[in-house]
DNA sequence: CTGTTAGCGCTTTCAC
DNA sequence: GTGAAAGCGCTAACAG
């Protein structure tokens, strides 16, 4: 039939100009389900991510559509909400709908679930990856931010530094904190191990840890928070009970997660947390495109792509103040 | 064939146990593509929304996700970026794709666009409805909103309110800048139109709102600002240009995009802007609903439904300066 | 109750 | 170069 010389094959010029002309005059569309049924190939991508509501996931989200959307490749986006059974769960019915890839953002990478990605299409990991590195994976330059936490700190004299991390099973929270404890060797600080505690980035879980660390003999003059919401947490517990922040105590976030917007949103002013920037739509970018050409041309050596931080120095860190090491 | 039988139909139970056993032991799983082939039902349905990166669609997003992933559907989520070329062409990828209906979060309903919709599966509109109330619809209730707020401002004693209003094409903007008006008339209060100003929902546009207004001969008392996001670009100009926001002069936004999460994002003491809560998640809920009910069951009359909203008094409004009449 | 068959709309292959 | 035919995996309809 003509129709399959709407794409390629071949076929004289004016015949085919003449089908198309008829074919747009109807207004007939090929149709994907058939396509993909024949093809086994659907155009369509999985991207599964934590929780759509923290706000660094929407924006690795639009660096992912931003590169496969341009290649008619459209997404199902998956919350997971860190919760092992809908992971499993929703990576089923992605494989029986056919998706040609997952994007994984930030998920909990247990055996089951990696085996059960084992015989799918290509798989593209952001920010967690599995432990052995044979598989395509993007994400931040944990060593370098953990380097420019600490030399500003350092630089604002503080000595005596806490750590609160983020939860064992993210790989990007145990970089984060092995590059902690290098970190601090290599400037030959001592790391207090009551004051390397154990966070599930949420606010919450900072108003915890500073809570545990009021407890202490005595307190650290700075902090390096999991992400932002720990930060937040953190400072907010501080503030209520008496301590400012940063005169008293300085507070690091992670991941830049209320970083200003082209379009306008989260002004940096209104967000003033000295953080680590995270190039979270670079992320989903590179994610994209190593996703784009898996599909095209399965095969080849994993990537692993890691790119640069920025340090934002903003209103929460200052220099240390000795008194507090007696507190 | 026997497979036929795994869902529905007419077989002995015994032979049934059978079957489900050996297909479960072989692993077999059912093909989604082939059975949209011969159904013409895919089971996967497409929300647009303007800007994933604006914190109150994902809130809305998870809503719809929510409800239609518990019935075993799958979203197509596509950014339009409130540009009506890609709207069209992710419509009409969609459509090529089947999905069994649209969820349109805060589109611009040109004309062309709902012609494009008009042959295609069921829409559910958030936020933004056609003109001609003939299809289903959800939204915060604006009247309310607009009444809240003026309630709020009067009893601070406002008279003066300047109103920096969303674009023209926003059904939602359109309402609440009708309902200021009444509202201002039922009170007795005049509307100075100098001070009805247009913006776009960005900060950027907030701030411009505002140096209009600095321009002019008397400043308001209070300004309500169309969102969250103009709300911040408002007190973000004033406050730079020597003004203090509430003292000087109160502000008010619109969404409470920055809405303390359950699971401890945007804690509310970080942002206080006084803003009137909009029902995102269950917005979205409400519109997941009525989609896979117009799934099931095709035809009925056109859904309207309109969810309460709440005031949030926080740290952006005062009593109103009465020098600032003169100033 | 159960087995067989036609056909969804496409792409690919194979004659012509 | 071009037309015809087979078949992707499923479901619905029908005959047994």
């Amino acid at each position: 039939m003509a129709r399959a010389l709407s794409g390629k094959g071949y076929v004289e010029e004016e015949r085919r100009r003449l089908i198309q002309q008829t074919v747009d005059r109807l207004g007939y569309r090929t149709s994907t389900i058939a396509r993909a049924l024949r093809t086994q190939r659907t155009s369509s991508i999985g991207v599964l991510i934590a929780d759509i509501t923290n706000p660094i996931f929407p924006q690795i989200v639009k660096g992912i559509d931003e590169v496969v959307a341009a290649d008619n490749h459209t997404m199902f986006l998956c919350n997971t909400d860190e919760d092992s059974q809908k992971q499993q769960a929703i990576v089923r019915s992605l494989l029986d709908r056919n998706v040609d890839g997952f994007v994984l953002v930030s998920q909990t990478l247990t055996d089951d679930f990696l085996k059960l990605l084992e015989h799918g299409p290509p798989c593209v990991f952001i920010n967690r990856r599995p432990q052995a590195p044979v598989m395509d994976y993007v994400g931040p330059d944990n060593a370098q931010s953990i380097r420019l936490l600490l030399d500003h700190l350092c630089e604002l004299g503080h000595e005596r530094i806490a750590y609160v991390a983020g939860p064992a099973l993210s790989s990007t929270a145990q970089e984060r904190l092995t590059n902690f404890r290098s970190g601090m060797a290599a400037r030959g600080l001592a790391v207090d191990e009551s004051m390397v505690l154990r966070g599930n980035y949420s606010f919450e879980s900072g108003r915890v840890a500073a809570e545990t660390l009021s407890a202490l003999e005595s307190l650290p003059t700075a902090v390096i928070a999991a992400n932002d919401f720990v930060a937040m947490g953190i400072i907010d517990y501080f503030q209520q009970h008496g301590l400012k922040v940063p005169e008293d105590l300085s507070v690091t976030g992670f991941d830049d997660a209320f970083e200003m917007q082209a379009d306008g949103h989260y002004p940096l002013r209104f967000e003033g947390i000295t953080t680590v920037d995270q190039p979270k739509r670079d992320l989903g970018r590179a994610a994209g495109r190593i996703m784009l050409q898996r599909i095209s041309y399965p095969g080849g050596a994993p990537n692993s792509i890691i790119l640069p931080t920025r340090l934002r120095i903003r209103n929460t860190t200052a220099p240390a103040q000795t008194k507090n090491r007696q507190a």
